[in-house]
DNA sequence: CGCATATTCTATTGAACGTTGGAATATCAG
DNA sequence: CTGATATTCCAACGTTCAATAGAATATGCG
């Protein structure tokens, strides 16, 4: 009876290894950021807003618990999820504090929710959406990540030079933004920014790495 | 610009606290027993191996975490999960670890793996079989645990008293034994002591609170 | 080879957490 | 009310981990 002890103590010490390497800030958003495709490390720094040195030993970590892997470019280390599975596992975690958190869903709230929540949009509906042509598709994350993979029939738009490309769009047809993710604030700007000149415009209540582990296809490239 | 960062502190902190009471290996045990239906302090601490006291503070933060929520009876307070959410969340917490760390690979394969791996069944397959009654179903956990809630069609046989119960079984007929989950022992001891005796027996990779999340009907009583 | 850039390693400090012992609270039975 | 059981609270100790600073390594370029 005592080796099955043994057992549990061995087998749930090694989940807690992993569930530590959870347990930080820091760490989560560099997961959620890897969501998006590979980066270096100092891109991933500048993104998190911590020093390099920082950010490497979070990334150490990781890597530690096989949760990222590297590959390596002249001076750069491009670090990646080791697996899908790893995403759907930090969605979870998210999925259960934002259901069972209050204070996660006031933070949210103060910034995320407009008076109309700026009519999210689910990828299922957003599919049906984009194979009829009723609404111009628009990728606001930086041009890099959209090449590493897009929505099939999504414009680049990064919010930085959105502004330049409002005139190109058609004025007639809605406008639906997506970004990274739940909790990015990407197309959240980005919407404001349409409404404001005109347009109707709604944005998707997830992102890229979830339209990709939904099973949706994927597009590559400029 | 700042605002966002402000937002993403708070927001990925507060997913912080949530890992965090993910993070031990103690809690993760609970969590995972927890999935079987409530149970009082005592019940866990014996479980788990591990003084009152110990799991009284452990329970506290897992219900500071909103993961477990109680219920008075007399003198007894039984936990049980807050949420289906979260018996998933640490389901997927497991599936990473066992697919990524080679540590917990070795852990489990020295442990649950027989020759032929006692021939797991899965959880589909399981319900077709039970559909045509092919096998004789057992459950091989607590009798408390089978009568919060089993697989229809199923006998309880608690391991302690399965040696009783073996010559009213048809000895023709192929067994298949459940338990608690992907990591419990019950049922791979259960196939032990069948073969040894003459049947034909396998188990089932998961459990039974595998068995309920998958959305298959659940029976209750004794 | 020597310099510059990107990244990692080492050592230190301070805060957070698990454990343990002892005391306190809550409920029930008599 | 008293005793008994189940659970929780409190304080102290040792460990672990994140953050920080300074040094070291690796690669590319001239």
């Amino acid at each position: 009876m005592n080796r099955h002890r043994q057992f549990k103590t061995d087998l749930y010490g090694q989940f807690e290894h992993l569930g530590r390497a959870l347990a930080g800030a820091r760490r989560l958003e560099i997961l959620d950021l890897l969501g998006q495709g590979e980066m270096p490390v100092d891109a991933l720094a500048r993104a998190i807003d911590t020093p390099v040195k920082n950010t490497s030993a979070h990334l150490r970590a990781l890597r530690l618990a096989r949760l990222v892997e590297t590959r390596r470019e002249g001076t750069r280390v491009f670090y990646r999820l080791a697996d899908e599975e790893v995403l759907r596992l930090v969605r979870a975690l998210q999925r259960v504090a934002h259901g069972r958190l209050a204070d996660i869903r006031d933070t949210v709230h103060r910034h995320l929710d407009a008076p109309d929540g700026y009519a999210p949009v689910t990828l299922a509906e957003l599919q049906r959406l984009v194979r009829t042509e009723a609404v111009t598709l628009l990728d606001v994350r930086p041009a890099g990540e959209f090449a590493a993979g897009h929505i099939p029939g999504a414009i680049s738009a990064p919010l930085g030079s959105l502004r330049r490309q409002l005139a190109r769009l058609p004025k007639h047809r809605e406008v639906v933004a997506y970004c990274r993710g739940p909790y990015c604030l990407l197309s959240l700007e980005a919407v404001r920014l349409l409404r404001r000149h005109g347009f109707r415009a709604r944005r998707t209540k997830e992102g890229m790495p979830d339209w990709r582990a939904a099973g949706f296809p994927v597009a590559r490239g400029a």
